[in-house]
RNA sequence: GGAGAGAUGGCUGAGUGGUCGAAAGCAACGGUUUGCUAAAUCGUCGUACGUGUCACAGCGUACCGCGGGUUCGAAUCCCGCUCUCUCCGCCA
């Protein structure tokens, strides 16, 4: 959520910004500001009212003590009409601030200077690459064709069980997914300082609302029902991504400034409807409805946002170098990137066998975005009180990192080289091909 | 799932339908004092929004878990919800 003083100063600033990532947010903001203005209007006239009956009620009070009762009576039919010209004015005071806060959470994040302005994915500039496209004395396979050759993945069982873009992971699929969530982990933990949650996987719609997700995103989410019947239960939603209940996990809260900066690492499923995206890239297991993730997600000084943004990605990246993975890192452009960030930079990492990158992080400064839908301030050490930055960052999606790794280290004879750190966590150095 | 108890300012904890935004204590902050890691003493000390100011101040409104209701007036009475605690049952 945008400030709403800042519209008010600069709303031709805000509109600019806006329009910059390509939606037409220019007539909301037109919106809010007559809603704001109308309800400020308003509420000075009502409050004007309610000053005017709380000094007659007071005054009702004193004549009932002095035992002046009829006087008092008198007194209460001016009240009586003040409480009609309340009620009507709340009602239309009410009314305003609902539809301004409705707008306020349907108006995008306003993308950082330093962003590239663009329309789509291809004007997102390349920053930098690590590692190479190896050469293979042999047509490299691709991931599909290799899960099944080495039973890594029942693909048709998954749909079986739960419709297509769900996954059985089987045998050494699953020990390896096992293996590199333990890795990961560990890496982020030991290595790169940060706590370990284990989170709820539903979370409540103020959780969705707080990091973004909803309101404009909501038939992309899994809605928990209770029964047949379709009740909800109170609303709960299988979670996008570990952002949803980590980043929220100070949500109203007033935090001191010496508890900063906050770093959790979590792991968990991620469940998403992708609704509209069926038949696009929907073979294999590189758009999936499920699938796992470490995520990664820090709260910290504004001031330190940026900084703090810079060694998100090198935390992520750490992950592909220790794997031994070519990868990328791309800049999102204005146009491309997520509703609530201010800068996201993306990872995309090589598949031989798709001859294509594929995303494996997203790495996001959202500014005081989040922090303000949720109300979590911080208390600096002058006593002012601030909203602090969310960054979140992927460290990593599972599924895609698991193509890479595989059709990436595919061997000759149909086996599979473990990378040196992955060893001990798969408790094996290569995954054999059952025919080898 | 059943029964009961509770939810008040950073914390502990009072609160009669009407000067209650809320006693008291602790903590915190500022000052004074005492020949030494501390004590005594005085004072300040909630939040949000609106208004106002260069900025303070000031003024107003709202807030005693959340949402409704009764009333001229609600922390206080009524209804619904959420959460916490205790006991019982059930269960990984």
């Amino acid at each position: 959520m945008l400030d709403i003083k800042r519209i008010r100063e600069e709303p031709e600033r805000v509109r600019e910004r806006l329009a910059t990532r390509g939606g037409d947010d220019g007539e909301k903001v037109e919106e809010i500001l007559h809603c704001d203005s109308e309800w400020r209007r308003l509420v000075t006239e009502v409050e004007r009212l309610k000053s005017q009956r709380n000094r007659v009620s007071k005054e009702i009070g004193a004549l009932m003590g002095q035992g002046k009762g009829e006087e008092a009576e008198a007194r209460k039919e001016e009240t009586r009409a003040l409480g009609e010209q309340i009620g009507v004015l709340d009602g239309q005071v009410g009314k305003l601030k609902e539809r301004a806060r409705e707008l306020m959470l349907s108006l995008p994040n306003l993308p950082h200077e330093s962003v590239t302005v663009g329309a789509t994915e291809a004007d997102n500039p390349t920053l930098r690459e690590w590692g190479q496209k190896r050469d293979y004395p042999f047509e490299p396979e691709g991931h599909v064709g290799l899960c099944e050759r080495l039973q890594l993945i029942d693909f048709v069982r998954g749909a079986k069980l739960s419709g297509s873009g769900f996954l059985l992971y089987t045998g050494w699929g699953a020990r390896l997914e096992r293996a590199l969530t333990q890795f990961l982990l560990d890496l982020h933990t030991g290595e790169h300082g940060y706590t370990e949650v284990s989170p709820p996987f539903v979370v409540s719609r103020d959780c969705m609302e707080g990091v973004g997700q909803f309101p404009k995103f909501v038939d992309q989410a899994y809605a928990v029902q209770e029964g047949e019947d379709g009740s909800t239960l109170g609303s709960l939603y299988l979670i996008p991504t570990a952002e949803a209940p980590v980043a929220n996990i100070h949500r109203g809260e007033m935090l001191a400034h010496a508890d900063l900066p906050i770093r959790y690492c979590a792991y968990s499923p991620c469940f998403r409807a992708e609704a509209g995206a069926a038949g696009v890239g929907t073979r294999g297991m590189i758009r999936v409805h499920q699938f796992d993730k470490v995520e990664l997600i820090k709260v910290v000084d504004p001031e330190q946002g940026y900084e703090a943004l810079e060694r998100l990605v090198a935390h992520a990246e750490t992950v592909l170098q220790q794997l031994d993975l070519h990868y990328r890192v791309i800049l999102l452009c204005t146009g491309d990137m997520g509703f609530g960030s201010a800068k996201t930079y993306d990872i995309e990492v090589w598949a031989p066998g798709q001859k294509d990158y594929l995303e494996v992080s997203s790495c996001s400064n959202c500014e005081d975005f989040q922090a303000r839908r949720m109300g979590l301030r911080v208390k600096m050490t002058d006593g002012k009180k601030v909203y602090p930055h969310i960054l979140n960052g992927s460290g990593t999606a599972l599924a895609r990192l698991f193509v890479a790794l595989i059709e990436t280290h595919q061997q000759k004879d149909g086996s599979i080289a473990i990378p040196e750190p992955l060893r001990p966590y798969l408790k094996a150095d290569r995954i054999p091909s059952p025919e080898g």
